[in-house]
RNA sequence: GCGGAAGUGGCGGAAUUGGUAGACGCGCUAGCCUCAGGAGUUAGUGGUUAACAGCCAUGAGGGUUCAAGUCCCUCCUUCCGCACCA
């Protein structure tokens, strides 16, 4: 207040640019943000998903990591010893690929990628305890990945299995999913084939029960990630029923010759099918197996050979994903042989088609025309029999000739022997106890979930410690061995299989078990096995001698929040979940889940689009940094909308954001400046001590405190906190202060304002806030201050204004005293002359009163 | 097809257990201050209207209720995930 120079006018303009570097290195040179191996009080373990370090930071991740470090500062100022580490998911195809492009390894260029990144996040003020940083490229890190896969090995969890996978021919390489667009290789768009080789799988599906089980507890995840985790897992009820293939004898009934094509000693005596309908089995009037199914060879009669193999062929090489969309055309061959229904004892085609898939089940169902869509579009596509063994529980009866569409829901069991009447569901279960009595068939669950292929013929990633003798077959590299060092200046193309296996030096190795010459493998881990357990080695990142601490992960685990993108949420968060099952049953901690309440955060949009250098569309956080500072950074990704929800990036909204910081800091500096104030010097002021004016700001800061912290603790609602410290802002600016100067309550009423503003606004805007607490002249740091409690007393209003309907419609608004009895307001009401004109004088036939809230009189 | 989420001003988004729809911000309009401004500041801003009077407004249509963005029923649209799982 009162004249200023300029010199004065310079001082006291917001520059982030200036106070933004001071106080990020004050905060490190007192080590701030640290926590403990192990927490003495009440523990918070902030998470978010680490980075794969690219080189720069985008929006996504900026929102995320704000996210994360509002709730670490704000539980830091609630006085919980809090835990908010940062790593690095340096592992992995970007960085290889960048290296056979660039020529640049991946080890120079990890590093500097790293550096890059951490320089930004450390710019945005985010409160990391960097001491416990962990890179996954270093060996450091991944030899405890190597270590859980041998634990897991002895355990029974990783098994050598023999799996198809997509294969460009052209680069002779296996590729993901991702990486086959239309059908063609995303490098070289040739036709992508599929392929069998070996790899190392992880038996996640021994765990299938138990992560779909404990679904349930996992009561603050968002519904949609929970209930993708059941779908992925998808499990299923049912049979497995056997059905004989007919031998020669039964032959003789049809029109070929007996035993034609097939030789006795490759006979195959049964086809095992997984069917969840056991009730329709009566309808079952062909059997198809998936063109894969080990059985086919022995199947095909002479006759048939030739097409039925080059059925198999053109399957073979064509794309699995296009092959087994729904909308491909259903197609199939017949085999030429015969399976027996075991319950009708009839003679039943067994074909070969596009739609069964062989790794689910038993690559083999039994089909049901009459009951199941698919089976009744290839049924009239080829002309075989329906018949109809349901009937609908009311209505008219179904007749297979008339049938124009397959009746899919349960009903009652007819056509069928001694199981006639029964419904679907009992028939069920009878099925089922009649198999398991007389053999042939047992209930059984079927997971849509399958085991974790693990092995990728890449060079970047941690090496699979596992070594083949000749002798002695596979052998685990012993533990003492670890780790298996990554090699360096290995030549990366890009085009050939595994890298490692051109590295004589590391390939060749002696076995661990017999000393005789051995090769390793040169396959190396997918990057989720990393990221399956990073947050326990948060714990213990420097440990050379276990993977992490026991006591330290029984005292922070489980993780209390974690922040990240929803994209994430079947594979990583499975995978997560999975391993901290193992690691439990290890005995390395003591919890069955990793995370109690999971964040998942929305897209950053900009200008409609989703952020993307495709776009062009893209804004860098350096950027914004230098233009705004990092608090209007972030309180932008804050305010513009709920973490959940997708957001906007407008450069308005940011000017708008920057704009409330600038106010908040004159606001501010109308009552610095003065150090060494009396005792309760921005302590909430008496309710009796103010003006009635005075009393409702001070009412207002009371109620903005309970609502920021509600927002926060209770509803993650961000916006609406950013939204109510606006509020009053305004409220604190509409005050007429420039009528109190010289007022001492005004005075402490205003210091109290400003101290409490910067005490709420502190987690989304640390560097503002302790940047103007030094210039007020508060003791210590607002970042390292309480959080403000509110005074129950001051946020009780004494005025309630109460809203008047009449029939329903607002009206009128009266004012009235805090508890004022219900039968004064209701006649107040009554009275209240802009109400009365819509009675028109008709005596109300009812009075409604909704305490503290409205009167609505109906006539 | 199955599963999930969501439809509110010109825009982003607010609205305890049903109880003043549109908080807060952006944008827009006008005034002030400026040589000027993409700066600052004051006021206004859902539609309709001469109107601070009324009436109409939360994707559409019904219903329950004194009272519905919120609850129930029937549709429509968008986004996300899975996708021939037998």
């Amino acid at each position: 207040m009162g004249e200023v120079n300029t010199h004065d006018r310079e001082k006291a303009q917001y520059r982030p640019q200036e106070i933004e570097p001071k106080w990020q290195g004050r905060w490190e040179e007192a080590r701030a943000h640290r926590a403990p191996d192990v927490p003495a009080g009440q523990k918070m373990y902030v998470l978010e998903m680490y980075p794969y370090p690219s080189g720069n930071l985008h929006m996504g991740h900026v929102r995320c990591y704000v996210i994360g470090d509002l709730l670490a500062r704000y539980w830091r100022m609630r006085g919980k010893v809090v835990m908010h580490p940062m790593g690095w998911d340096s592992f992995g195809l970007p960085a290889e690929n960048a290296a056979i492009k660039e020529g640049i390894p991946p080890q120079i260029r990890t590093p500097q990628n790293i550096s890059n990144v951490k320089r930004q996040m450390k710019a945005l003020g985010l409160s990391y305890d960097w001491d416990r940083e962990v890179a996954t490229h270093t060996p450091k890190y991944y030899r405890w990945n190597q270590w859980l896969f041998l634990k897991m090995h002895e355990r029974g969890l990783v098994y050598r299995r023999l799996s198809n996978v997509n294969w460009c021919p052209s680069c002779a390489t296996v590729l993901a999913n991702e990486q086959v667009i239309d059908g063609a290789c995303w490098r070289c768009e040739s036709t992508v084939t599929t392929k069998s080789v070996h790899e190392w799988a992880l038996k996640i599906t021994a765990y299938a029960e138990e992560l779909l089980a404990d679904l349930d507890r996992l009561t603050g995840w968002p519904e949609r990630v929970v209930q993708m985790q059941r779908n992925w897992i998808g499990k299923s009820l049912g049979c497995e029923m056997d059905f004989l293939v007919a031998g020669p004898e039964e032959c003789a009934e049809c029109s070929r010759p007996a035993g034609a094509g097939l030789k006795s000693t490759e006979e195959p005596s049964r086809i095992r099918v997984f069917t969840t309908r056991a009730d329709t089995v009566f309808g079952a009037t062909y059997v198809v197996l998936a063109p894969e199914h080990p059985l086919v060879p022995s199947l095909i009669r002479e006759d048939r050979r030739g097409e039925v193999e080059a059925f198999v062929e053109r399957m073979r090489r064509t794309d699995k994903i296009a092959r087994t969309a729904v909308d491909t055309e259903k197609e199939g061959v017949f085999t030429g042989a015969y399976a027996i229904n075991p319950f009708t004892r009839k003679r039943i085609p067994i074909w070969l088609a596009n739609f069964v898939l062989a790794d689910y089940g038993t690559g083999a169902v039994m089909s049901v025309p009459a009951h199941d869509q698919r089976d009744f579009e290839f049924a009239k596509k080829y002309g075989i029999p329906i018949k109809v063994v349901i009937q609908p529980p009311a209505g008219d009866r179904l007749d297979a000739g008339t049938l124009a569409a397959a009746f899919v829901e349960d009903g009652v069991m007819a056509d069928s022997a001694e199981f006639n009447g029964l419904t679907s569901g009992k028939g069920r279960e009878a099925m089922a106890a009649y198999l398991e009595k007389r053999g042939g068939g047992r209930p059984t669950v079927n997971w849509h979930l399958r085991d974790w292929g693990v092995s990728r013929q890449r060079y970047w990633g941690t090496p699979i410690p596992m070594i083949h003798c000749e002798k002695c077959g596979i052998v685990p590299v012993p533990e003492r061995d670890l780790p298996v060092r990554l090699p360096e200046g290995v030549r990366l193309t890009g085009t050939g299989e595994a890298p490692l296996a051109r590295v004589p030096e590391f390939a060749n190795t002696a076995c661990p078990a017999c000393g005789g010459p051995a090769h390793r493998e040169t396959e190396t881990m997918d990057t989720f096995v990393d990221s399956s357990w990073y947050f326990a080695r948060y714990l213990s990142p420097d440990d050379e001698t276990r993977i992490f601490d026991r006591a330290a992960a029984d005292a922070w685990l489980p993780v209390d929040v974690y922040v990240g993108g929803p994209e994430h949420a079947v594979l990583h968060l499975l995978y997560f979940r999975f391993f901290t099952k193992v690691m439990r049953d290890i005995g390395i901690v003591g919890v069955p889940e990793p995370v109690t309440r999971l964040v998942t955060q929305g897209i950053v949009y900009k200008d409609g689009f989703k952020m993307s250098k495709s776009k062009g569309n893209v804004v860098s956080p350096d950027e914004i940094v230098a233009g705004y500072g990092a608090d209007t950074a972030r309180l932008f990704s804050l305010f513009a909308s709920p973490p959940e929800k997708d957001m906007e990036w407008s450069e308005t909204g940011v000017e708008g954001s920057a704009r409330f910081l600038g106010r908040v800091w004159h606001f501010a500096l109308r009552f610095a400046g003065e150090r060494g104030a009396a005792d309760g010097d921005g302590v909430s002021p008496g309710l009796e001590e103010l003006p009635p004016a005075g009393q409702g700001l001070l009412r207002k800061t009371h109620k903005t405190i309970r609502k920021v912290t509600l927002d926060i603790e209770k509803e993650t609602q961000f916006n609406t906190a950013v939204a109510a410290m606006m509020e009053l802002l305004n409220a604190a600016n509409d005050f007429g202060w420039k009528g109190a100067e010289g007022d001492a309550a005004a005075r402490r009423l205003g210091r109290f304002v400003v101290r409490t503003m910067l005490l709420l606004l502190s987690p989304f805007v640390p560097h503002l806030c302790d940047e103007m607490w030094e210039r007020m002249g508060f003791a210590g740091a607002a970042s390292a201050s309480a959080w403000p409690a509110w005074d129950e007393e001051a946020v009780r209003d004494d005025v309630l204004t109460i809203v008047i309907q009449v029939n329903g419609k607002l009206r009128s608004q009266i004012q009235v005293a805090a508890g004022t009895p219900e039968d004064d307001v209701k006649k107040a009401a009554l009275a209240d002359e802009r109400a009365r004109k819509f009675t028109a004088g008709a005596d109300p036939k009812k009075v409604i009163y909704v305490a503290g809230k409205l009167v609505n009189i109906v006539v």
